[in-house]
DNA sequence: CGCCACTATTCAGTGTTACTATGTACTAGT
DNA sequence: ACTAGTACATAGTAACACTGAATAGTGGCG
């Protein structure tokens, strides 16, 4: 992946972790395939999980194990009241920036 | 500033004073006015020159020293071929991240 | 049985970035 | 002298995504 599109995921990775968890609970391993299919191919595993650890300390997110038929227990990550404010406040951010970026751009 | 914006500015704030550089040239304390002026109330003058610096010692702008009326002669930033193509780059970079998450954002 | 592929999570170490909080330096106005 | 405004610089910190590996469970194949 190019080095300006690892930065500019920095603070946007995490709102659109949590937006894909506002439209349904999922797993990590779930979540990464999910962003591989939007074209985020080269994020690693290692990452999503860190970030979803972060979100559960954070408390924007519920958190419960189910049994896998293929592999270890799964940790399914659900959003919460605090998330969907969360999310909210990021959808404002971010139009905010998109706003002054598209002055930009002209 | 809203830690969610610092984190989204990661990234984004190079390429925005890259592209005020696009428009002419300009020095550290211009860019700082001109941010302040589009709404990024909050971007500290050291965070505009740490910028400037790195931008610099990767090639991107040119530098030139004027004197100043008041106060310490002014470096002028201008860009030059790397730096346009950088932009070029940002721009592509920040589509494709703009795409996908007005396709999440429904 | 032993090996591989796939599923699923975890973690230590690294590099980059923006912020905080200063410090320096020059000029003009009072 | 003192203050305000202009202009640049920097050491230290926090946060984030990446690399690269390790661990663990299941099923299929030769």
């Amino acid at each position: 992946m190019g080095k300006q599109m690892t930065e500019m995921l920095k603070g946007t990775l995490e709102g659109i972790v949590i937006a894909i968890l506002s439209v349904r609970p999922a797993y990590g391993y779930e979540i990464t395939a999910r962003l591989r299919e939007m074209g985020f191919s080269d994020i690693a595993e290692g990452t999503v999980y860190a970030l979803l650890v972060r979100i559960e300390q954070r408390g924007l997110v519920d958190v419960e194990k189910y049994p896998s038929e293929k592999g270890p227990p799964r940790k399914v990550y659900s959003l919460n009241g605090q998330g969907q404010e969360y999310l909210a406040e990021f959808w404002r951010t971010w139009s905010f920036l998109t706003e002054r970026l598209e002055q930009l751009h002209e």
